[in-house]
DNA sequence: AATGGTCACAACCGCCAGTTC
DNA sequence: GGAACTGGCGGTTGTGACCAT
């Protein structure tokens, strides 16, 4: 593996390339992304192929400038979620991790005046509330334990919403606070869809 | 037309967690 | 239990396009 890596190409993926990996991905279907290199024989790492599939070949990817909906859904789920891109970009049909990325990094943040170092770090620790969890288990409700630290980067915006939504969430966001953890689902759980999503949303 | 600055986005890097042996 | 491997994530960088001078 070592030598595939050693030689990996890097930089722009041209169409030849493209053509080889969506055939293996056609034929093998994803995963194993390390075996690529070695049975197309394309120069690229594993890790290369992964990013170029799902970022860019995937038949469901969506291309283009983003539309409002899109950017308002975006901002929102940032300012809950923070700069956690893959789980912003799993709420948005057809976009990609690294396009609501870059789309933030070169668009909102800049649109929204956000300070890049405001975002990093603002540890909050969550409890977890038995009964409160919905369906789906979640890493929280396999670990058992009572609390444990959950979102590392709740941002400002977050605790201002919290602030407004008391009900939903305790008040006490100092340091810590009982929230469901159901949330990091978005509010697709019956608990949330009922309660948080309608509030969250409704701003 | 040439040059320099800025912007947008694709791709890479480093780290971490999960899995396998 | 722990080392090696693999995949996923967020941050950062590199490059081409565009624009102003």
């Amino acid at each position: 593996m070592e030598a595939y890596e050693n030689e990996s190409k890097k930089g722009f993926w041209n169409a030849e390339e493209d053509s080889v990996l969506t055939n293996y991905v056609k034929k093998h279907g994803t995963g194993k992304w390390n075996r690529i290199p070695k049975v197309t024989g394309l120069k690229r790492s594993g890790k290369s192929c992964r990013l170029r599939w799902m970022n860019y070949l995937t038949p469901d990817v969506k291309r283009g400038d983003f539309s409002e909906e899109e950017e308002d859904l975006v901002v929102r789920l940032h300012s809950l979620l923070g700069n956690r891109w893959s789980l912003i970009a799993g709420r948005i049909p057809g976009r990609t991790d690294n396009q609501v990325k870059n789309f933030w990094n070169t668009h909102l943040s800049k649109k929204l005046g956000v300070d890049k170092k405001r975002k990093r770090k603002a540890c909050v620790t969550a409890k977890y509330i038995p009964g409160v969890e919905a369906e789906g288990a979640s890493s929280m409700e396999r670990s058992g334990e009572g609390e444990k630290l959950v979102h590392e980067s709740w941002s400002d915006d977050l605790m201002e919403l919290g602030n407004m939504h008391e009900g939903i969430m305790r008040d006490d966001f100092g340091c810590s606070f009982s929230f469901p953890n159901s949330v990091f689902d978005l509010c697709t759980s019956p608990y949330c869809t009922q309660s948080f999503h309608h509030s969250f949303f409704a701003l």
